[in-house]
Order: structure tokens, then sequence, then C-alpha cells
DNA sequence: GTTGCTGCAAAGTGTTTGCACCCTG
DNA sequence: CAGGGTGCAAACACTTTGCAGCAAC
């Protein structure tokens, strides 16, 4: 049975004249059934169990198609390397980063997004895209 | 003349056992010259200007101790390299990055800031450091 | 069969580290 | 004159790229 995101994959493959590979379909499962976040290495060791012989560079190259199709987007959370969030199923958010364990919390606040785009407009700034991480600790680690 | 932070670097200094250097005042004071958010590479740059045979790894030797002692603070727009900001004469804000001509505008908001620490309370949440950054398109890149 | 895709290894990029010598305190 | 600091080059971690063979359409 095909996701919806193996559509949204598909489709975008055959608009732009590529092809669906068994190492794409891997990666884009792998990709749906890790948690939201994964790096880029993280990924690959979630490939490699079940499909050993496939290569760091394709993780790579298929999260940039993933990226490009809409359905992932590059998160850089200062942690050294990359991380890749799910944008399809998850709308918009913003994270509160736990640096003793590492946990993400999402949240949002239309007050804020609102606020946001009232000083971006003062400014005479168009927004295409935002982030906002709170660093600190979790509940679990006072 | 020493400035303010030659000072704030000196007791630094003297206070962890450490020494006052050609290059840490070289460095020091490239920095302080620079626009804010300077990269390593731009500030060694700046440096060599002056100082021809300063290395790039005392740029970021010094740095990490700018860092230390409070002077700078790191941070990651996610272009692929940490810029460094005045962290002593500025004090904290939030960036609107312009992705077309790389201009940077400051502000804060204390609505905003008010409403991330509420936010962070009823997830159990201690903010120590938060980062709010609007990717866009200033006024003259529309 | 053409053209894009893959795995591998090599190259790149930004940053850090090991080391012998140098300089500050 | 002891111990930290420096420049250099090598090492690092993460990511990208070149290439020859392979597979999808």
């Amino acid at each position: 049975m095909a996701t919806k995101e193996e559509k949204v994959l598909e489709e975008y493959i055959s608009r732009n004249n590529l092809k669906i590979t068994r190492q794409r379909r891997c990666v884009l499962k792998a990709f749906l059934d890790c948690e939201n976040h994964v790096s880029a290495e993280e990924l690959y060791n979630t490939v490699t169990e079940t499909e050993s012989n496939i290569g760091l560079a394709t993780v790579y190259r298929t999260l940039a198609l993933l990226i490009r199709s809409g359905l992932a987007s590059e998160m850089d959370f200062g942690d050294g390397q990359k991380r890749y969030e799910h944008r399809y199923k998850h709308k918009h958010h913003d994270h509160m980063i736990c640096t003793e364990c590492g946990k993400i919390i999402e949240f949002t606040n239309p007050i804020i997004e609102k606020l946001q785009d009232e000083i971006a407009a003062q400014n005479g700034f168009t927004i295409t895209s935002h982030k906002l991480d709170l660093f600190g600790n979790c509940s679990d680690c006072k």
C-alpha cells in the first residue's frame, strides 16, 4: 500500500523525469518511521537495518530529493549536523530543545507568529520562514 | 587606551591564570572593529590585514576564549559556518536575516519573550537561552 | 538502449588538535 | 624558567562529488 507521502514523492519524481528506485523507497519509508528531527547518520543506520547495502551518499541524496519534493525540511539545532523534519504530516512548529538529554518539545503560538509578522512589517521585511528555538532543560533534567 | 572589553578580557585572563598575548589583543581588537556576526574566516582576514602571521587556529582559540569570558557568543544562521556576536555591548536580540543580500536586522520584543517563558513554564521547561530568526527579504531585496 | 541512480572512495568545508618552539608573567 | 600560547599541519566530523557499473523507464 502506498502512503500519501509515497504518492507525493512519486508525483514529484515523474514530474521531473526522475526514477523511482528501491533505495529511494527504503529511505522514504525509514524517514517516515523515524522520530522527527533525524540526522542523516541516524537515518542511515535505520535504513541499513533492513537494507544493508545502501550507501550514506544515497541517504544524503535522497534527503535532498525529499526536501525538493516538499516532504522534508532541513533544521539546524547547532549540534554540528543537520536534522530533517517531516514536512507533509507535521505543520510548522517551534522547538524547545533540552540541552541535557536532547529531547525536543514542539509547540506553536499564534500570538508570537502574529507579533513576528508585525515586527517584520514595521521593518519592511517579508518573512518567508522563521525559526524559534528555546534551549534549556526539560522537566526530567532539572 | 584600554577599552572596556579589553578590561573584561584581562580580568578573565588573570582570574584564570592565563596570559595576555599580542595575538589575543589583535583578535579582540579586530573582533570589536568588525561588524556584528562575523565568521571565523572573516575575522581571520581582518586580523591578518594588520598582523600577517597569525594562524587561523589562534583566531578560533581566541574566539573560544572570548566566549568563555562573556565578550562573544556563537550564532548559527544555517549557512554552514558559525558566526560570532558582540555580547558585551549588544544585549540580547533576535534577528531578521535577508536571504538575498545577507543583511541582518536586529530586534527584540518583550511580549514574545514573555510568551516564550509562559510556554516553557507550561511544559515544565527551564529556558537557558533562545533564538528567534526570521528569514526572508529586506526592503531593498523585494 | 538512454539516462538517471548507486556505491564507493576521494575531495571538500569548517573546525579542532598534537606538537615543537616561543613568550608571558 | 615554568607553563601556557602560537603556528603549522594533520586530524576531524559532516557532507558532497566523480566515476564506472547498474537499473528504471
